[in-house]
DNA sequence: ATTATTGTTGGTAG
DNA sequence: TCTACCAACAATAA
């Protein structure tokens, strides 16, 4: 379940269950998650300790002693937890840490996202854009990426990894209705001050969704502002939620309060 | 049975 | 090199 504020949450979750620990037992079965293959993860990565775990955009990053680094991204279902003895249900990687009671798992149902060892930065890692949450929204920046964008709209120009590394579909829906601007309006159309509303309002959504992640109400309903509410009044002007497809992606927005820009 | 799903990647074309 | 578009990946929940 992972945008910028869920990989957030989830990486201090692995700082307090497995920085500095010592890695005893490693269980990896599935070659689609654990890369280059199940084997060369466990044997990589069994006797290190972890000594610092990192995070740009959705991506993971961990450190060990000897100088390996290990690449996560949880795709679409994955994540972290911790766990007893018995595998979970989903479990595809397994970590039995020294001197700790619960194993850490990593758990993902739809197996899109992956565990890479690696002795140097990896692609996916170096290509991304500024993290809004470690490096802030450089606005001047932003705005020339936008302007770049002739014919996306800004919705699916912020959702790019290399602009912004981290905002995904949900973030991106609750950050635009927080700016009032129209999830299809053209990204080469905005102004310094929709860009200045867009960096607060992405600001907004970040804090907002790490705040309820901190809470561990899982399982509470919907958390968001917008995503998930189509046919709902707007919290701002009371008109109806609409729903549409954009670059192959639900969006929701309000037609109300979120003006269009071409 | 049908529909929808918080993401990336690789191909093609321009 | 960069933008734009599309299909593919896989398995669940409503």
């Amino acid at each position: 379940m992972p945008e910028l504020p869920e990989v957030e949450h989830t990486r201090r979750n692995l700082v307090r269950w497995m920085k500095g620990a010592r890695i005893a037992e490693v269980t990896a079965t599935d070659a689609r998650i654990a890369k280059p293959s199940p084997r060369a993860f466990v044997k990589a990565l069994t006797g290190r300790v972890v000594t610092a775990i990192d995070r740009k955009g959705k991506w993971l990053r961990l450190l060990l002693d000897d100088g390996t680094r290990v690449f996560g991204h949880l795709g679409m279902t994955g994540w972290f937890e911790q766990a007893g003895p018995e595998p979970l249900r989903f479990e595809r990687v397994g970590f039995v840490l020294a001197k700790k009671k619960k194993r850490v798992a990593y758990v993902d149902s739809r197996r899109w996202g992956r565990l890479e060892i690696a002795r140097a930065d990896v692609a996916g890692w170096t290509a991304l854009g500024p993290d809004p949450l470690a490096d802030g929204i450089d606005r001047a920046l932003l705005a020339t990426k936008l302007a770049r964008r002739k014919k996306t709209s800004v919705k699916e120009a912020l959702m790019d990894q290399k602009v912004l590394a981290g905002v995904g579909n949900i973030q991106a829906i609750e950050a635009l209705w927080k700016a009032k601007i129209d999830p299809r309006s053209r990204a080469g159309a905005m102004t310094a001050k929709d860009v200045a509303a867009i960096a607060e309002a992405l600001k907004w959504t970040i804090a907002r969704t790490l705040a309820d992640l901190a809470k561990g109400d899982a399982g509470a309903e919907n958390p968001f502002v917008i995503y998930g509410r189509k046919g709902t009044p707007c919290r701002r002007c009371k008109t109806l939620l609409v729903r549409a497809d954009l670059g192959g992606r639900t969006t929701t927005w309000c037609p109300g309060c979120q003006a269009l820009k071409r």
